[in-house]
RNA sequence: CGGGGCAUGGCGCAGCCUGGUAGCGCACCUGCUUUGGGAGCAGGUUGUCGGGGGUUCGAAUCCCUCUGCCCCGACCA
């Protein structure tokens, strides 16, 4: 492709609403723009690389044994009130009418009407399993688009769903689509990391989710530096400390802390460490009233775990300063775990802790020499708080890291939610209906192209892996139109790349060097031939890959083959 | 949803408080010079000042209203 033909509107300065790296990048590089709140125009450049992944994407899925179809981005309200999400799913799902006052709603996912598919045209046993997916776009009404492409409300993904007579079967296939990701995220050069992940909402038994490893990535993931093991921080268990509690050593006593609240203000106040605190945090009960979770004061509350608890509300929702008042008769800065009139719960590290220092439930006074048995009841135990780095790994082997991610994939065994609701079903050996079970497969296709970037990129720009770039190698010609021997040279050339099946980028526009060199590497082309007369003189061009410290000259008769080389690794 | 903010040329912004008919940088166009890392000089194009209503001799500026967009907030103990 010949730049000056191609609509690349690089820009200098953002738009002020640029927030991470992946989202300006975009923008400056001219792959997206803007059309409306978490909607957005895909520029040439950018189509390019969507279109890489999508392809590589649909090449696995096929080669996995899944068929692909398309369903329609407009969905019947029918469906959805079938499976009954239609009044759970709210405001995310965008729902209008039509001429006729019939209701519909754009689909941010499609288990309804897939499983409405299945239900008609597979009768017997004899027909599964199998695994149907479509590369569509999808909309979520989200309620605060960010990020760019990142977190849009329109976005392109790949979702697939699998059906089944048994367990073993769904089993079987969900391994296949866990390996199929692998090999798709390791096809687009990512650094990835598969982990186990909380069902939410959608519920059934086994889940993993795939991110992009990233410093920038919103979602903690905790791996072990010894075993395999991998899960969102949600879903990582916190061991129990190996270490019984201490017998108490110090007698209880009360302290004034006037002006200290906070974990770090009350260590510093009294010369502690956080570890020697306990934090009390006041939450929303199941049954209408409150309950209280107690944690180390280091540590952190995981709120998935928490809500798992009988006593606390799902999802879980902290109890606001007037509620904690009117339970506990304090601020929310001195509450500790003793005579509270509400169910206590302590984080297994929280309940190994003696001579501990917590709010006295009384504004401006904590407790010191706390020890539980002895000064209040024992509490409920249980695992409520984030791993953190250096806890032991729950399969016992090695310790845990935590690293960030960008969660691109996310695989579920669904079992018959859906099946049930909509009475999908088939007839087995013995001719009984049994309900099929299901299980469901997401790729972000869009979100990949902004999480490839933000873990490829410098101050310069983005830098693409080979397998997605949107052009393999950019030709730059130094003020070829100067030098009618180097326009003919660099024709020459881009003729000579093409004919090779190189995807060249003729850099062809008259712009002085400096701005053709900044405009290639922000757009991020990962390798990069320099003609010149100079070179043209000593018969050599020059190779530059787009994480080269330096420029390194090459004959000029050989870079084609040279490209080619360096493409095929 | 709650709180805050913004809307002026393609992009980034100033002007608004204190009303007098719109300006800067970038981009874009022309010419000359320059030319291996976002050039210089000169000239030029681009504006319903988000929409509607009001106050006023006069509104980008003051008032009302509508719309769009952005930021913060779901871990504070």
């Amino acid at each position: 492709m010949r730049f000056s033909k191609l609509l690349v509107p690089t820009l200098r300065e953002l738009p002020a609403d640029a927030e991470v790296t992946s989202h300006k990048l975009m923008l400056r590089a001219g792959m997206i723009r803007k059309l409306a709140a978490g909607i957005y125009t895909w520029l040439p450049l950018g189509l390019r690389v969507l279109r890489k992944i999508e392809r590589i994407v649909r090449e696995e899925m096929d080669k996995s044994g899944a068929q692909e179809v398309l369903m329609s981005g407009v969905l019947p309200a029918e469906l959805w009130r079938e499976s009954g999400r239609w009044e759970q799913y709210g405001p995310e799902l965008l729902r209008f009418k039509d001429r006729h006052e019939r209701e519909f709603c754009l689909g941010p996912t499609h288990e309804e009407a897939i499983t409405d598919l299945i239900r008609r045209e597979i009768k017997s046993y004899k027909q599964l399993p199998a695994n149907f997916y479509q590369i569509q776009t999808k909309f979520r009404d989200e309620i605060r688009p960010r990020f760019g492409i990142m977190r849009a409300r329109e976005f392109l993904m790949k979702d697939a769903y699998s059906f089944h007579m048994n367990e073993a079967s769904l089993k079987e296939t969900y391994q296949v689509m866990y390996d199929t990701y692998s090999r798709i995220l390791t096809r687009l050069g990512l650094k990835f990391r598969a982990v186990l992940a909380d069902t939410g909402n959608i519920g059934g038994t086994a889940s993993h989710e795939f991110h992009v490893l990233a410093d920038t990535g919103e979602d903690r993931i905790a791996y072990s530096d010894a075993g395999g093991y991998a899960a969102n921080i949600e879903m990582a268990e916190a061991l129990a400390p190996a270490s019984p509690r201490p017998a108490p050593g110090q007698p209880l006593g009360v302290v004034n802390t006037p002006d200290a609240q906070s974990i770090e203000e009350v260590s510093a106040f009294l010369g502690i460490r956080p570890e020697q605190m306990l934090k009390t945090l006041i939450v929303e009960g199941r049954d209408g009233g409150v309950a209280a979770l107690i944690l180390r004061g280091d540590h952190e509350l995981n709120a998935v775990k928490a809500a798992r608890l009988p006593q606390v509300a799902s999802p879980l929702r902290m109890a606001d300063a007037d509620a904690v008042r009117a339970a506990v008769g304090c601020d929310i800065g001195s509450l500790g775990p003793a005579r509270l009139p509400c169910p206590v719960i302590a984080d297994r590290s929280a309940a190994v802790l003696a001579d501990f220092v917590c709010g006295a439930n009384e504004n401006g006074k904590h407790l010191t020499g706390v020890n539980w048995g002895r000064d209040l009841p024992e509490p409920i135990v249980a695992d409520i708080r984030n791993v953190v780095a250096g806890d032991p790994s729950p399969d016992g082997k090695g310790r845990l890291e935590i690293a960030r991610g960008i969660e691109v994939g996310h695989i579920f065994q669904l079992g018959t939610k859906y099946s049930t609701a909509m009475k999908a079903h088939c007839l087995d050996e013995g001719g009984r209906a049994v309900d099929l079970i299901m299980g469901c497969y997401g790729i972000g296709v869009s979100r990949l192209v902004a999480a490839a970037i933000e873990q490829n990129n410098d101050e310069r720009g983005i830098i693409w892996p080979d397998a997605i770039a949107p052009y393999a190698v950019a030709l730059c010609p130094v003020n070829m139109h100067k030098s009618e021997r180097l326009r003919r040279a660099a024709e020459e050339m881009y003729a000579r790349l093409l004919a090779a099946g190189v995807e060249a980028l003729f850099y062809d526009k008259q712009e002085r060097a400096g701005v053709m060199f900044t405009d290639i590497e922000l757009i991020g082309i990962p390798h990069r031939l320099v003609l010149s007369d100079r070179g043209l003189d000593a018969a050599t061009c020059e190779y530059r890959g787009r994480r080269d410290a330096a420029a390194r000259d090459i004959p000029l008769a050989g870079a084609v083959d040279f490209i080619r080389d360096k493409l095929a690794r």
